[in-house]
DNA sequence: CAATTTAAGTTGCGAATCACTACCTACATA
DNA sequence: TATGTAGGTAGTGATTCGCAACTTAAATTG
């Protein structure tokens, strides 16, 4: 059967909802910035070249969001740090899956700076998807389940890992 | 040091380059569908209730992009079939990482459909970013290296790694 | 202390995009 | 032949985008 989801149901899924705080032009561009350390509106317009009303649009939309946290600063205080929330840092999975994709399919010759894991100077993997037990799964190995249907794991669970191994 | 990106080098980055081709509004829901086995035009028409003129234009978009593809049907002339290309597929992961990002914070109650891996009917986990070890890494572990300051692994490694991208 | 600079916005306005509806053309079906 | 279907296009108003100028409050400089 594979992939294929109850439509009309489409309010329920989580993909309009990400889209409706993630969708709009530059709303990326800005958490991608936040994660590489810009916290200040005048960083946040120069190194992206956004016009300044929609760039004030769209961190106050971040915001109502939780996405980014607004805190005045306390030591300057005509100053703002826009931080990424716990809610906001869950969004690296989905930034960086962009990323590789764009990286991947688009004409950069260069990707010179790379991504790594810092403990071991090692680049990350592509990010995928993946079954309980940790094998990659595409397009084809996915189905919709009702709740009721997804058995426990239980004895099986053994039988699985041999599996794995094998 | 973290996570922090050459900046200025905002171009070289893939993730303007997946928003230039799926930033724009509908896109990912059009992806979406197209994962659902939607293939026709009236098809998304219906399912997403998008105007005409604007599920035109982001079809030739997508299929511009080499996302979809769009071959006429022998058997009924009228009809033009949309589906996802190898690229287009390869969102695949970008798409449930934000998904799955909507239905954790969104308040959705019930995600009561489930994407299981479809060979033992259990949910699929959360996607993560992934050392080359597996090691499930956050913003915290990551940094950004030079081509040249990766120091190469084993060879079995290697192998190892590209087996599982595969 | 006054003058200047900086940070974070806001406002106005033209250009581009979105969305709704009606229409069109080629083809298939009754 | 008449009717319906599939995949668009065209026209029109409502939103949104993007640029530039302006504002307000706080810091810095002379």
């Amino acid at each position: 059967m594979g992939l294929r989801e109850p439509l009309k149901q489409i309010a329920d899924c989580g993909l309009p909802i990400a889209l409706e705080a993630m969708g709009e032009r530059w709303s990326f561009m800005i958490l991608r910035a936040a994660f590489n350390r810009i916290y200040h509106f005048e960083e946040f317009q120069s190194e992206l070249g956004i016009a300044r009303n929609i760039l004030a649009n769209r961190l106050s939309r971040l915001v109502e969001h939780g996405i980014l946290g607004r805190t005045p600063c306390p030591e300057d205080r005509r100053k703002v740090e826009y931080r990424l929330t716990e809610k906001g840092m869950a969004l690296l999975p989905a930034m960086i899956a962009l990323r590789q994709w764009g990286e991947l399919y688009g004409s950069c010759t260069t990707s010179t700076p790379v991504l790594v894991d810092e403990r071991d100077n090692q680049p990350i993997q592509p990010v995928t998807i993946r079954a309980h037990d940790d094998r990659v799964l595409g397009p084809a190995d996915l189905c919709w389940r009702h709740a009721e249907e997804v058995k426990p794991l239980g004895a099986s669970r053994e039988a699985e890992l041999m599996d794995r191994v094998a």
